[in-house]
DNA sequence: CCTCGTATGATTGTATACAATTATACGAGG
DNA sequence: CCTCGTATAATTGTATACAATCATACGAGG
């Protein structure tokens, strides 16, 4: 994790805006509020004991995540994620973290390589024995060290962002011991390319593994919250 | 271009948000902020005659997406758009685009193909004519529609944003006149393999249309301001 | 009964006041 | 001379007051 994240942590722990983004955010994301569902800043304030403003700042980054519209003077309307969405994402990243694997390969350092294969190997440990909270962890820490391999401020961004947007979903994927065990596996390939600095293969292994993510999740109906 | 975007314009247009939100990023994107450079509500304020709600409402926006950084209670800093940068974007556009032109494939109505058969019609004419105005809006207008086409609220919202952050330089590069011809011939090559409907053909020709837009802009150092 | 305009209330847009936090300067103590 | 702590100034964080805008209700006029 690097330092535009931990101050970013910062910044959602202790300010008011923060909280209040991520509560209005986890509230659409999880479907508490519906599509086109009105939202009145002074309702969200009073809820969250608040007042408009960071209320506001709020609404102004959701807004440009598009998770809700703004009509100027009117009101702001939930515009939600839909199983669509959800699928697209998924097809998206899987472009995307290919490429972040490729670029991964040919900028990793020594460090970074020893803690995807401590990574992969307690993740075995932890698929074993079913610790789902761990393996979550794991996993999420194996693509975050890649994005941060992958050396492009740009694509790290961007993959943070989707990264968030599925995880609820994600995790409860992982949640499945079989998925688990497949999914470490496409790990351990992936590393295996990225030591052998054969980018085009560490690329290929990374889209498949996000697709193989995908596919188990439409397999096991896990995503049926988002309808 | 869709209701959505209307509304946003919109916003823009007679919002003073929208107005500080667009004046900072576009001084962000030409330069006139330095990398690391600490933005301060009250001055910007001051020089776009507003109070420090607008500004840091477009504080919050710049900040998601990754052009300033907020440290709390501190102050807003440049994170600026580098050389680099551009270039992954290009990279992440190629892919993406082509995966747009893919889908577009499998969705594009006749209206839309229609429209992008007169597209690429008058820019031919334009070109040829060196009106680098109308040939720029014409490119904007193609990739617009396949963003339109490809039925996925997630990549037309992703696309659109990237597309906006290489403006600037697209339309330099633009107006290159043999780029131009070569950039309409790529367009009719995409447009062939969606009436073909040939998804994979497409994506192909998508992709390299964006990588050969880079590759020139590279040969031409028409990018040199993002040094 | 319908249409249009106006009045009224509700909501967002903006400005400003005050609180909290941070950085800096400066002096006491060692 | 250096270190540490405190006071002060500057800046952001939050709340609130007021302005502008929009939706609705209602009544006059046809």
């Amino acid at each position: 994790m690097n330092e535009y994240d931990v101050k970013n942590e910062v910044t959602d722990k202790y300010s008011l805006r923060g909280r209040v983004y991520h509560k209005i955010r986890d509230d659409i994301l999880s479907g508490k509020y519906k599509e086109n569902e009105e939202l009145r800043e002074i309702t969200i304030g009073n809820e969250l004991g608040v007042s408009r403003t960071p209320v506001r700042e709020a609404f102004r980054q959701l807004e440009l995540e598009g998770l809700i519209q703004i009509v100027p003077n009117k009101g702001a309307y939930v515009t939600g994620i839909t199983v669509k969405d959800v699928q697209d994402i998924y097809q998206m990243r899987s472009l995307l973290e290919g490429l972040c694997a490729k670029w991964a390969t040919e900028h990793i350092t020594k460090e970074q390589i020893e803690e995807l294969e401590e990574n992969v190997y307690l993740s075995e440990f932890h698929a074993d024995k079913g610790h789902t909270e761990q393996l979550a962890e794991l996993d999420n820490r194996f693509h975050e060290i890649l994005y941060e391999a992958c050396n492009s401020k740009m694509l790290e961004h961007q993959l943070r962002d989707y990264h968030e947007y599925v995880l609820r979903v994600r995790k409860k994927t992982l949640a499945k011991d079989k998925r688990s065990h497949d999914s470490n596996h496409e790990h351990k390939d992936i590393l295996e390319a990225i030591k052998e600095h054969d980018p085009e293969k560490a690329e290929r292994f990374a889209n498949r593994h996000i697709l193989n993510a995908y596919d188990n999740m439409v397999k096991n109906g896990l995503y049926e919250a988002y309808q």
